[in-house]
This record gives structure tokens, C-alpha cells and sequence, in this order.
DNA sequence: GTCTATAATCTGATAGAC
DNA sequence: GTCTATCAGATTATAGAC
């Protein structure tokens, strides 16, 4: 079972990517160096190259990565019986799961300005993508008089900007628990749209 | 009449500012050269450190400055007679005065990394002040049962977050005018908090 | 006030030994 | 698969001429 000198391709990939989305994440894309990264995965600069052709490739893996099981965790969260319920889903999902990857959602956001153009073009997809999940929710609501939406795409945008922004400042172990803060920003979108 | 040779202390000082901004916003902080900087101004890079001591400190003066003319535009507004006037004022306030300093708005919420833990204080105590103003419309309204908000300082994270979102996908010309985004904002806020 | 020249260091990426 | 060494160029910031 002795593995050959120095050979770990399969742990040292993973570790490369949490590591660049960990420094990324903490000083920006382009104020971390291919040294850094390397340094903190415990190799050579050199052996990056193994594993990413360049800097930006790694950072679109990262983001592309991301938004990929973002959209795979909400397809297996459950459909609501009625709009309200599918909504309430929606918020509480949101909420839940871009805490648990707060460093991928703040890279998400900030760097996208980092990718050539086909691979802004991409993430952008998915985003739109995912943006149109809670669009036909809001409609479906409008159409079936549960909410009252005076305009479905404003709405969408009002609600996932205010969502995300729980990433900005909660805090494990603050004032409020993810689910009582889940349950107050439900209360809020409720309202919001006449639910 | 005649100029010293060379001589615009006046109006370089603000051009590296414009120019350091709109530099910044579009690359990022850590991606734009104190050389890309100058040769936008059209100076040479030595230039610049007659107006700032280093790259940072451009940075900072450039979060400062717009975090106090925040402040200020705010301090100019018309109270409202009641909370939700009040409440009406702020949320128009928020969006027309982002909208008008895209730049700035963006990189005080991307560049905040890249300033020294001093300059950091500053500028999240401006911020700070900022969202104190708008919590305490809300506390007003909710103890004179104008508002029904299970929690001020959620409420106003959301609120903010919300109407600071507009800035990533408003365009001058599309679909909806200036006034009427505000308008549909100020509904879903209104309700929001149960005025 | 602006310029040129320069110091000292770091950058992304590659070649070739092992 | 990882290392060392290296290329060619960029980086911030300063010194001193004009």
C-alpha cells in the first residue's frame, strides 16, 4: 500500500481550491499570489499548474463550482403545497444555504469582474438561472392572488439582495439563531409581498 | 495670468481621485497600478505621492469622502411629518443617492478589506451612523404603532440591503424610470413593516 | 509640481531534474 | 507529482533634476 514520493493528487486539488477560495475570499483575487496559495497547500508554486492552467481558470472553477450546487441543493429541496408555502421554502433555503458557504457567496458576488468574458458569460447563466426560480414562484403566487407583486422582477431582486445580505453580518453564536433569524426575514418577505 | 510651468496642484488632486475611483470600482483595488492611475490622470506615477502618501491612503480618502457626503445628503432631507413619511423619505433618499454614486457605493462595500484595521474604525463607524439613522425610524414608527417589525435591526439590515441591491442591475434608460423603481420599493418596504 | 531614473521586491508561468 | 531555478516583466515608493 506505499504510495509513491511526494504523490497526493487526489487530496492536493480539493486543498488547492479551498485555499485559494479561503485567501481569495479574505483579500481579493488579484491581491493573492500563486505563492500564497501554494504556500498554504504546503507545495511549490510550480505544482499548481498541475491542477489549474492558470489563476482565473481556478477562480472560475471556484465560482462555476458554486453556483452548481447551488442550483442542485435547491432542486432537491422540497415544492410547497400552495405559493406561500413555496416561497417560505425559498427564504429559509436561501438563508441556510449561503451561510454555510459564505466565502464562495462573497466571491460570487465580488469577483466576477476577474473572468474573461465567456466565463462571465457562464456564471451569469446560472445565476439568471437561479434568479428565475423564485421569479416563477412570485408569479405563480400573483396569478393564483396569494401575493399581491406590483412587479415580479423587482421583486425578485428586492428579495435576494436582502436575503444574501444576512451573510454580511450574522454571526454563529450572536444575538439570534439562523432559525429564529430565518423565521424574521420570512415574516418580512410575507408581508412584503402582500402574502 | 500666466501659469507656472507644469503647475495644476488644483485640479490634479481631484482628477487622481476620479480617476482612483473609477479605476478601482471597474478592476478592483488590488488590481489597479498607482502607474494606471497617473497614466489616466496624465502625470507620471512619482506624481502621485504628492497627493497621497501611498495607495491605501487614496483608497481610504476616497471611502471617507463618500461615506460624509452620505451622511450629510441625509442630514439635508426634509423629516417626515410621521414614521412613515419619514420611512417614505429614506428609502427614496437611499436609492437616488446610490444610484447617483455607483462607484463609490460599490467599492465601499468591496474595497473595505484593503484598508488597515485603523481606517477599517472609520469608515464601519460612518456606516454604522448611516444605519443608526434609518433604525431609529424604525424603533419611532414601531413604538407609535405606526410599524409592526419583529426586530429593528434586522429590519434595518434587510431595508438596507434591499434598496442598496438596486444598484446592481438599475440601468438610465430601461424598462422602469428612477421614480418609478423608487415607488415599487417604497411598496414592498411599506408592507414590509407593516405600515 | 512634475519629471526621469532607480531600488528592491514581487508577479504568473514554464522547463527540466528527480 | 513535486521540486528548484528561472524568465520577462510589473509592482510600490523614493531621490533628485528641472
Amino acid at each position: 500500500m506505499a504510495r509513491k514520493t511526494g504523490s497526493h493528487s487526489d487530496i492536493t486539488g480539493p486543498r488547492i481550491r479551498a485555499e485559494a477560495q479561503r485567501l481569495f475570499a479574505r483579500h481579493g483575487f488579484a491581491a493573492v499570489s500563486m505563492r500564497q496559495i501554494a504556500a498554504a497547500v504546503g507545495v511549490q508554486a510550480g505544482a499548481l499548474y498541475l491542477y489549474t492552467p492558470d489563476k482565473e481558470a481556478l477562480l472560475f472553477d471556484l465560482l462555476n463550482s458554486h453556483m452548481e450546487e447551488l442550483l442542485a441543493a435547491w432542486a432537491t429541496e422540497p415544492r410547497g403545497v400552495g405559493p406561500r408555502e413555496g416561497l417560505e421554502i425559498f427564504v429559509r433555503f436561501h438563508i441556510r444555504f449561503n451561510l454555510t458557504r459564505a466565502e464562495a457567496v462573497f466571491l460570487s458576488y465580488m469577483e466576477l469582474r476577474n473572468l474573461n468574458p465567456e466565463n462571465f458569460a457562464v456564471i451569469e447563466g446560472l445565476r439568471k438561472r437561479y434568479e428565475t426560480e423564485l421569479e416563477a414562484l412570485l408569479k405563480a403566487g400573483q396569478e393564483a392572488n396569494a401575493f399581491l407583486v406590483p412587479d415580479t422582477k423587482l421583486a425578485t431582486m428586492a428579495i435576494i439582495a436582502m436575503l444574501t445580505g444576512v451573510n454580511t453580518w450574522f454571526r454563529e453564536g450572536g444575538r439570534l439563531s439562523r432559525e429564529t433569524v430565518e423565521t424574521i426575514y420570512w415574516d418580512m418577505v410575507r408581508k412584503a409581498v402582500g402574502a
